[in-house]
DNA sequence: CGATTACTTGAATTCACTCAATGGCGGTGG
DNA sequence: CCACCGCCATTGAGTGAATTCAAGTAATCG
């Protein structure tokens, strides 16, 4: 499948509408921002720690991941990319990239120019405003996740992070009838909880055993999404999702607003 | 002792001028907020998970730290905050507060209008990205938290935790000869590094009988940070301290960058 | 001075880890 | 088409780090 540029800024756009209503200029501010698509392996760095960003991008098609190495070698992640998701959007302003983020299934990215966004950014305090309400959507999830790994129990931890997934998943319209594309391994998983691999595959026939989920090799399947959020301790609000109210940041918002372009939306990132 | 309005002004300038240079205007802007300042005992909330909030603060003495409750009661600390800190300006575009902040020590808070700081960000977009990077940088510590919490051991953990405090205190001028303020119970310390109180006390020994740390009441002592930093894996880069090339995000920078007030600095925290 | 809170220490337990071996699936190449 | 290899997942056994429970000490405060 092959990806347009002016088909990323829908993507932002869409995202975006729910929280700010964007006007007719400031959709086009996005639409202009050049775009380069890229396809990445599985397993290939996509930026590296401690290097200087000029580029930031975005997941189109895909799963990724933002990880650090302790000195032992041990590996931690501390976020899971999906199709829509900005993974480094912070580098916009900080000097150096503070974690490594890779493909962890074969990915579709659009990278563009941080110095480009920043310009938009001036020039448009809303759409400063959205990217911006992204990277805290990013933190909150960053918080929800120190909880999970600093105080729940290995199967409490796992069924919370695939309640998280499979909403987040949701809320991009990947999901159908409880069941997801999710070419992830245990050990990805592992890093992700902050558990061991060995471990993992037990908690996760645990979980399997008791009904809430089913594995197969390249899908996962919830048959009750209320069990699985009470097994996981799981309340969505930090993910801070449905917050059309929020469009009352801006109060006198600029002129007229650009309706969605909902047909965007299903087709989008399956493949 | 009072603080004064402008003072707080001045705290958010003197933070930033490291990385963006603002001009007159700019910082005639920040000193025109208005803020509240109130006095709190220790372990009081601040802000409340669930509430929508009006305001946002600024610590100008104290400790406070965010947290979150699991079902079980038990309870994990996501952020320490320490004077110069906006603990909660997430909810600049957050429409529900999704952690708790509490003081755990006695503290003096500047409160002001989150109405009137999107303003000051719709106006000046360089004052606006000042705002955004401290919340990059928040979430950038909260990365690393994760892979503390997740991947290292209580001992390095806590040597960790340890180190970061020091640093970042360090950079508000608060620590003398490795030497600083630090009124916090073992329990919350366990509560940060999602670890038991219990074994807190007991790993705190043991950093203290390998000679990395000395403890009184209200007192902590590193003689040597170099080794504390070893045992903790500490690697500060995630702090984004020092980034003073970072001005270069706006080359084209405003007319005149107004100076430093320095003096400002080391009176300011200690009380 | 008694009450409360913070810290320490010991003992037993448990959750999760490491090490190690095995089984399954998919791709590759003879 | 089958044999082989590599990756991933599983399972068992033994270990270990951190927990809970419990008791006791030290410091602080009204």
């Amino acid at each position: 499948m092959d990806v347009s540029p002016s088909y990323l800024s829908l993507l932002l756009i869409r995202k975006w509408e729910s929280v700010f209503s964007l006007s007719e200029e400031e959709t086009q501010a996005i639409r202009d921002l050049p775009v380069h698509t890229m396809v990445f392996e599985s397993n290939q760095d996509i930026v590296r720690i401690g290097d200087c960003p000029l580029h930031s991008f975005l997941v189109l098609k895909g799963f990724a991941s933002s990880y650090k190495l302790t000195t032992v070698g041990d590996r931690q992640i501390m976020a899971l990319h999906i199709p829509g998701d900005i993974p480094d959007l912070q580098n916009l302003y900080l000097k150096r990239i503070d974690c490594s983020i890779v493909s962890i299934t074969p990915c579709t990215i659009g990278f563009f120019q941080l110095e480009d966004l920043r310009h938009i950014c001036e020039r448009f305090p809303r759409i400063s405003a959205a990217f911006w309400r992204e990277t805290l959507v990013d933190a909150s999830i960053l918080r929800e996740w120190v909880v999970n790994i600093g105080r729940r129990d290995a199967y409490t931890r796992i069924a919370h992070l695939l309640c998280e997934f499979l909403v987040r998943l949701q809320a991009v319209g990947l999901v159908e009838n409880g069941t997801f594309h999710f070419p992830i391994t245990q050990a990805n998983l592992a890093d992700a909880t902050g558990i061991s691999a060995v471990h993992m595959s037990r908690a996760l026939k645990a979980l399997r055993e008791n009904g809430l989920i089913q594995t197969s090799r390249m899908h996962l399947a919830v048959p009750d999404l209320e069990r699985l959020k009470e097994a996981g301790e799981f309340d969505p609000h930090y993910l801070h999702l449905e917050e059309n109210a929020a469009a009352g940041f801006f109060s006198a918002a600029g002129s007229k607003a650009t309706t969605v372009i909902d047909d965007c939306r299903a087709n989008a990132f399956r493949g």
